[in-house]
RNA sequence: GGGGCGGUAGUUAAGUUGGUUAUAACGCCGGCCUGUCACGCCGGAGGUCGCGGGUUCGAGCCCCGUCCGCCCCGCCA
């Protein structure tokens, strides 16, 4: 009988010392192998783990010819008996107390070299090209499997987590009317209506409001999302969304099943206990505070609104500047930031990608209380007092200032603590590795370029009640109920209560310049069913690529995703997209126009 | 749409001011080795220097174009 209908009767990660002399069949690559002459050790890898099998002539005589010709990535079976390794035991292994004493092989298939080694361990032997055209190989080396393992727990995890809370788990279409507006749809032609396209959705946001108006009252769903915009690190045109709705909520009713979410996923994979609540900080706050709409609260290092106390200053810099903000850098830190360094922190807050601030205004606050440089020397007496009060500067802080557009100055600041974060290892010694964060009332709206309010989450999110009336006369100081999940500096979700009442969407639209007509072109079925009875609801998504990247630890969203896209769409494995030629283009009744030249394949 | 970094052996990289036969490590192939565990030792094979054009007596190196990968800005509820 082949070992294949025998069966594996254990994985390559479970056997113990206390399995010796058993008779066992594992099942597995050829992960590394050590040729010693008349004895070879093989590690046979599965997704479970590593054991090595030993062949000698003396065991089996068969089974070590076979051991002989067998090279990396084989794929085998093999029979013998489990030895304690005794002195020889490999505390770095999980098995490395045992090894199987091999004594029948059957190769099931035999590999070709890879073109990359598989057995990396923890470095890695091949550019991200060559892993992406040869994607499942990539996908063997135990910490991409690791990674995986940790997504399918995710997913496993959410979906009893949230059921258990009594939600319901519904689908809603991919294929989707297409509307205009928000990120750029993927579009797909109808052959049945010719000229006529659907969109891939890029959420599920519609239709799982109308579930709430289907009286579902609680709904989730673990779902692809694509949008056609230009891809990051963090960015994939498909991505999976862990999408919640539910009727009669109030903000605190949507976080606590999501925080109870995050405490089942950290404790049961992670083995970590996250507090009982998560903070809470307001939009406003967290920009005063952080600059940043997702601040990484592991650290200090916190911005100080100095505008008021500078007026009159004395320094040109200061005065007349919309917005001047700093960071205290404390004694105990500011020893790394030598005059060369701080030199390299200007060009670094000149930079356009960082905000490009004017420059940056320093200085260092001597034993003795003085300021040096050109901020000590103009700025008088009096203010530098009001700002080491306002600042908690010590004797030894470096004070760091920009001067600017409110933005600008946020922003620039923002980054600059991100960097320093990094340079002067803020990190180091923090004793709570995981800070979540709710940020809640947002802006209702952002201005574009051309000085328009448009929606800064979507139009159907709800204003708090008491800005209800600023909604035509002062639409900037809106606040939304609106709220985003912050984990050490990355949103990994964001939602908010909608607007149910009729009258209230009306002005929303109005504030958005969009009329009756528009209105009723785009949404016109999600209005309609608002007539209806539609419970007040709220929901919230969840970027579950992001939260498997945070807690794998993976620094690329491309290393939590099987089979992603590159930086320009490509899949390098497929070759996708490609030439649709002309059969094909007929029946949906496209032709190409304007092609590029460089775009016709090759 | 824009900015930056990169592309040299199967892989990862080095390659000086433009100058003889383009290096190293890992991998691969062959030989030796009975306790290795990133095994070791000896030997060997392996190159369209991304692609196209230009400058030059001569280009991996300089110039122009182009393709590909990565990072960022714009963009992205």
């Amino acid at each position: 009988m082949s070992l294949l209908e025998v069966g594996r009767t254990h994985t390559c990660g479970e056997l113990r010392r206390e399995h010796a002399g058993a008779t066992v069949v594992l099942f597995g690559w050829v992960h590394r192998r050590r040729d010693l002459g008349a004895r070879i050790f093989i590690q046979l890898r599965d997704r479970d783990g590593i054991t090595q099998l030993d062949f000698a002539e003396e065991l089996g005589a068969e089974a070590y010819a076979l051991g002989e010709s067998l090279r990396s990535e084989d794929c085998i079976a093999v029979r013998g008996k489990v030895a304690d390794r005794g002195e020889n035991a490999n505390a770095d292994m999980a098995t490395g107390e045992i090894e199987i004493k091999v004594t029948e092989v059957e190769v099931f298939s035999k590999s070709q070299t890879p073109p990359f080694v598989v057995a990396d361990d923890d470095r890695l032997d091949a550019g991200e090209n060559l892993r992406l055209q040869y994607r499942y190989l990539d996908l063997r080396r135990p910490v991409m499997q690791h990674n995986f393992r940790v997504r399918s727990q995710i997913g496993y995890l959410t979906r009893k987590s949230l059921a258990e809370a009594g939600f319901y788990e519904l689908e809603t279409p991919y294929m989707v009317k297409y509307t205009p507006g928000g990120a750029r749809n993927f579009l797909v032609p109808s052959r049945i209506h010719p000229g006529q396209f659907y969109a891939l959705a890029e959420s599920p946001q519609i239709y799982k409001q109308l579930f709430m108006v289907s009286g579902f009252d609680k709904y989730f769903q673990i779902t692809r999302c694509f949008r056609d915009e230009d891809l990051r690190n963090d960015r994939q045109p498909e991505f999976t969304q862990i999408d919640v709705e539910m009727s009669f909520a109030t903000p605190e009713r949507i976080f606590a099943p999501m925080e109870a979410l995050m405490r089942t996923l950290w404790k049961e994979i992670l083995d970590v206990e996250l507090e009982d609540t998560f903070l809470r900080m307001s939009w406003d706050e967290a920009m005063a505070r952080f600059g940043s709409d997702k601040p990484d609260i592991r650290f200090g290092l916190e911005l100080n609104d100095v505008t008021e106390h500078v007026r009159d200053s004395g320094f040109k810099v200061f005065d007349g500047a919309e917005c001047v903000s700093g960071l205290c850098v404390p004694a105990d830190k500011a020893g790394g930031l030598s005059r060369k360094v701080i030199d390299n922190l200007t060009e670094f807050v000149k930079q356009r990608e960082n905000g490009g601030a004017k420059g940056l205004a320093w200085t260092r606050i001597g034993e003795d209380g003085t300021w040096s440089g050109a901020v000590g020397k103009n700025v008088r007496p009096e203010v530098q007092a009001a700002l080491t009060e306002a600042m908690g500067a010590q004797p030894g802080c470096v004070l760091m200032f920009i001067a600017d557009g409110w933005h600008t100055t946020h922003t620039v600041l923002c980054n600059l603590r991100l960097h320093l974060r990094d340079q002067l290892n803020l990190l180091e010694g923090n004793d709570n590795p995981w800070r979540f964060l709710w940020v809640t009332d947002f802006p209702m709206f952002e201005q574009n370029d051309a000085g328009q309010f448009v929606a800064a989450h979507h139009p159907f999110t709800s204003p708090r009640d008491e800005h209800v009336d600023m909604l035509v006369s002062d639409p900037a100081a809106v606040r939304a109920k609106a709220y985003d999940l912050v984990l050490n500096g990355n949103e990994i979700g964001g939602g908010s209560i909608r607007i149910h009442r009729s009258d209230v969407q009306a002005k929303v639209f109005t504030a958005l310049g969009l009329s009756d007509e528009e209105a009723q072109f785009k949404f016109g079925f999600l209005l309609e069913a608002f007539k209806y009875g539609p419970p007040p609801h709220g929901g919230i998504a969840l970027g579950l690529d992001r939260v498997a990247m945070l807690m794998t630890g993976a620094e690329s969203l491309r290393d939590v995703i099987a089979f992603p896209k590159t930086q320009r769409g490509q899949d390098l494995m497929t070759g996708a997209p490609t030439i649709a030629d002309d059969p094909q283009l007929a029946e949906l009744y496209l032709t190409h126009r304007d092609l590029p030249a460089s775009s016709t394949d090759e």
